[in-house]
DNA sequence: CATATTATATGACATTTATCAGTAATTTTC
DNA sequence: GAAAATTACTGATAAATGTCATATAATATG
């Protein structure tokens, strides 16, 4: 089943506005790929001639900064377009993309999301509301990064990472970070974010168990994010 | 002169795609409005109809955070486009917009943007470009924040006002910053701004005179803002 | 399954940054 | 141009965070 237009994705994602013969168009272009956890999709710097679609996964989107530390900047998930920032701006990729859970995912090229901008205008404003979406997302993490401390970025994660990802069968986030991961989205020391963690637990606002992690105090979390 | 075909802004601007006719026909609707300094362009949560385009002057964009500290997020200064997130998302604004200068500018009311982007698919990518380069800027500015020590934003920002802002006839940066406004640039307290920045006349890489600075030692700067 | 490797955890300490208090300088207002 | 208000500065101290060292647990590898 490798057709677009049979494709769920296309019925809630930027792809929403797309004609079935759009679709179908599209079809005869892509190739589905498959990614394994901890595959690399894209590199910061290359050339990419088109974007994923991700049917299924999970994404980190990072980057290197000066000293060496990875830096996540923003996660993707199902239904969500990948690289189309470098596409449409014709650029090179600025962010490395890493699977954190097994993928799977379509190759667009970037023709056809070209063509389908050009033939169809509702097709066009919805790429350019997904940017504008993403650039109001990162302008209020730059502001939470800069004003918050790494406690209250802690409490804001969990509480993204629930809202983003929602619960497992046995209640805990459905997605599993490292402590260095964890560390390298708020911005903050291994050593921090760990010892961070254990005091959470101890406070009885969320419950570990080996890399899971469970939200057991929600408005107290979101209280520490406030700055409580 | 208000006829928006003899303004220079439409040669080097995202307008730069617009034809003579286009622009004519925006010119029919566009108020020309000037701003003084410390005025309010537009306030966080407002919905607006239409954009401006800055001829001349610098702005902030900042946001309040939950504690109430403003953030600035960005500046904007001669040549840029003001608002174009929240008309092309149908969003209301999320920052607010303050002159630092005495502003030129022009308002053009989204009916002319949208319209200009249906008939003239170049300017419409255009504007898709200027989003995308700005979402790269903010996923760059994310990453400093987190990774980067106040010293070193405190450097970045130094070389980042002298590259966009450039100099006075005296070699000062050519913006003025209240040391408040210093503070919340790079995301810090008024008084370690003040620190910072006295440590660094102390140091020889830049001279104050009341609120002007003047960068001394670039190289250092450099240095610094990569962390050594 | 024994060993090597990596991830997690914790303590001790250094450094960075924030906060509070108070003064001096500058700017605004009348 | 004097008084009031704001902004800039400085010191003392507290709090947050980073670094280094080391131990333990978990995972990977042959």
């Amino acid at each position: 089943m490798s057709k677009c237009e049979q494709c769920i994705i296309s019925e809630f994602s930027t792809l929403k506005s797309l004609s079935k013969d759009d679709l179908k168009n599209i079809s005869y272009h892509k190739d589905s790929i498959d990614f394994k956890k901890g595959d690399v999709l894209f590199s910061e710097g290359t050339i990419i001639n088109g974007v994923y679609c991700i049917k299924e996964g999970v994404c980190k989107l990072s980057r290197l900064s000066a000293n060496g530390k990875e830096q996540i900047v923003r996660f993707i998930k199902g239904g969500d377009m990948l690289g189309y920032r470098s596409v449409l701006s014709e650029e090179p990729v600025s962010l490395t993309v890493t699977a954190l859970k097994d993928l799977k995912a379509c190759y667009i090229p970037k023709k056809e999301i070209f063509d389908a901008m050009k033939s169809n205008a509702k097709f066009s404003m919805d790429m350019i509301k997904t940017v504008c979406h993403d650039l109001k997302d990162a302008n209020m993490a730059i502001t939470n990064m800069a004003q918050k401390s790494v406690k209250e970025r802690l409490a804001d994660t969990l509480l993204f990472l629930k809202e983003t990802f929602g619960l497992d069968k046995d209640g805990y986030l459905d997605i599993i970070l490292t402590r260095e991961e964890f560390s390298s989205v708020i911005g903050t020391a291994t050593e921090s974010a760990i010892r961070l963690l254990s005091g959470f637990k101890k406070k009885g606002l969320i419950a570990l168990d080996g890399k899971r992690v469970k939200v057991l105090n929600e408005s107290e979390l979101i209280r520490i994010s406030q700055g409580f």
